[in-house]
DNA sequence: TGCTAATCGAGACGGTACGTCTAGTCTTTTT
DNA sequence: AAAAAGACTAGACGTACCGTCTCGATTAGCA
């Protein structure tokens, strides 16, 4: 039959072919931008790729396995180091909003923690991925105790946690436009407590 | 539970029968905590309460609709008042947490919250609970303010939105159990900061 | 053909929806006449009938459900009464085969026998009819006996099963095109036997 | 049964290994034997025989192909000569029943009927294979011709149609356990007429 | 008191997506 | 050159729900 136009990709061989893997992220991610988690099925996303179904399977045992690579894919958000804590915090979020806002990682993440809600596989990988990504932040808490900004004692994980808490809330009842100041308030109150503020 | 007896439920006409809608939020509810949010679909609600499918679309118009009808009429978290803030904030995520894990209220906000990723309907229907429990929870800050315990200045809603992030992500992925300690930690960052606690 | 304008079919209560039936019908019988066998799929009826997949399984459940009645609705072929047994014999096979051959039901039957093969539903319908029509057309043989053309002791079944082995392995083999003559010897060696023929 | 050890079979050059081969026909009639037409694939017979899809493509265009094969392997019916016409066509058909119910040959060529009816290449063979057993049973009919129990104007090939026909019906509508005393009774209207049976 | 209108359970309707299976083709690697 | 292996696109399988529709029965309130 030989379409014309558009030939398909066909096999490489007994192994799998990057160009159907590729295909597939990238159509799963147009999927996820252009009809969002509510339109995000395996068959879409295989009509997008021009896969066969199977094929998706074979390599990503669930809608949740795919979403997570695709974030993956996706992540690059740069940590700053600003030589002050209170700035990186801030700069931090801000760029994780705008990164939210301005790439398809919002409505991806956002899928991953919905999909969570009703998979098991789904829920475990974002615990994991919520785990790993507060050491990770974390360490933008350690930076300020090796400088002596804070007490050696703070638990940087949880104040990752609280700090990604409050971008998470953000992402999921759509209210990433936050204002700056706004940011920058709910960090000052962490750094600095809201109770006395002794300075 | 309370499940009718064989003759069914009739109309009791031209108005919305009460038993029906209670058999339905009921069982909504029972599907939600016995099949998670995986298994709630209007057809399983409808066989579950015995009733027609329209029925249920009559006075819900979305899965959202009733997953939030379903949610407040279960929610009842008591708002502690010990005369402290900081003690105030950690009684009230302590009964949140509670309340989460023991009652069907878990099941169904996470439901709500996945919901609300792909239905608009949901996501304006959270977004908007969601400003109603900050202005709620925001005043046990506001009592904190009248009794000078903390300065006036300090962005009340802001507060019960970090606080209630720090709960949803809990929620989200699986942490309803964090241990007492940690929960008071987190709540002690919030109000005395991280950095050369003054005291 | 004759499709309506694009107005869909709806439900017309909680009962079957005879529009429906009739055009899945009529559907399954272009599609064996258009792709035959080989594209008989449920897929493609449903696309041709404009109707939902479930809504075949819902009335037939299998495909050689569907053949079968596709099958019964198409049938009428002339039992010949010509006051002769030979002739008759002739007739009903010129009859058949040129029923088979110039409607759709050669095709349907076809696709039958094949199903019949691999499905058991589909297997014993067929032996279930196949003993159906060899009474039925053993009348034939019956009239003879009561005019006094054949002993009373003929096994008017087996002569019938007989006659209608010839047509079957006619249709199987696509040798529905055989000529008369051939088919009025045959017929003559079940009647007057092949060897010495006493008349 | 006869797999082969683990040891996969490997190339032995540039040309077929008959090992191969000999296993893919074993795994064919095996799989048919097991699952019938119904489980009767490829794939399956690849997946049995230990061999890849393509090795069996190369040799067997077509399941019919394949299907064909293991008929003609493992066909073996004796055409007994008792010096009777009658008891040599009521021998031959006893023998083909009980060729058919006690060896694989039975769900093959049902499977190969089957085929035929959506596969084209099958139909050919199919037709093909029947003409040419038409001419080999009619030899029957030839001997009785040369013995003169028979007039030498007798079609010979109708007559091993008409018995042929006969066989398969009862094969594809699961009667092989006929019993031989209808057998008999239809090899006599065949041999003798239904009509006056003058003797 | 009889009519109208809205509601109820019920379930069929046209659809979409699920996750699995097979078809037939292709390439690489091994012998 | 042929075999094994297994990936590839394509599409059918039978099932679960979606949200809409129409039914027939039921009952309250209006006429």
């Amino acid at each position: 039959m030989a379409e014309d136009a558009d030939p398909a990709r066909k096999s490489i061989g007994a192994r799998r072919n990057p160009d159907s893997a590729g295909a597939i992220l990238e159509a799963a991610e147009a999927v996820l931008v252009e009809a969002g988690y509510a339109g995000f099925s395996i068959e879409a996303v295989a009509r997008r790729a021009r896969a066969g179904k199977p094929t998706i399977y074979r390599w990503w045992p669930s809608k949740a396995a795919l979403l997570l690579e695709v974030y993956q894919r996706g992540k690059r958000v740069d940590v700053p180091d600003t030589g002050g804590l209170e700035e990186d915090l801030v700069g931090f979020l801000k760029n994780l909003f705008q990164h939210w806002r301005e790439t398809s990682s919002g409505s991806v993440f956002r899928s991953l923690v919905a999909e969570a809600q009703s998979d098991d596989a789904a829920a475990l990988a974002l615990a994991d991925y919520a785990l790993g990504r507060r050491s990770h932040t974390g360490q933008i808490v350690e930076r300020a105790k090796a400088r002596g900004e804070i007490p050696p004692d703070v638990d940087s994980a949880l104040v990752a946690d609280l700090i990604a808490s409050y971008a998470w809330k953000h992402l999921l009842t759509n209210r990433l436009d936050e204002d700056e100041a706004t940011i920058r308030k709910a960090v000052a109150y962490v750094m600095r407590g809201i109770a006395a503020p002794c300075r």
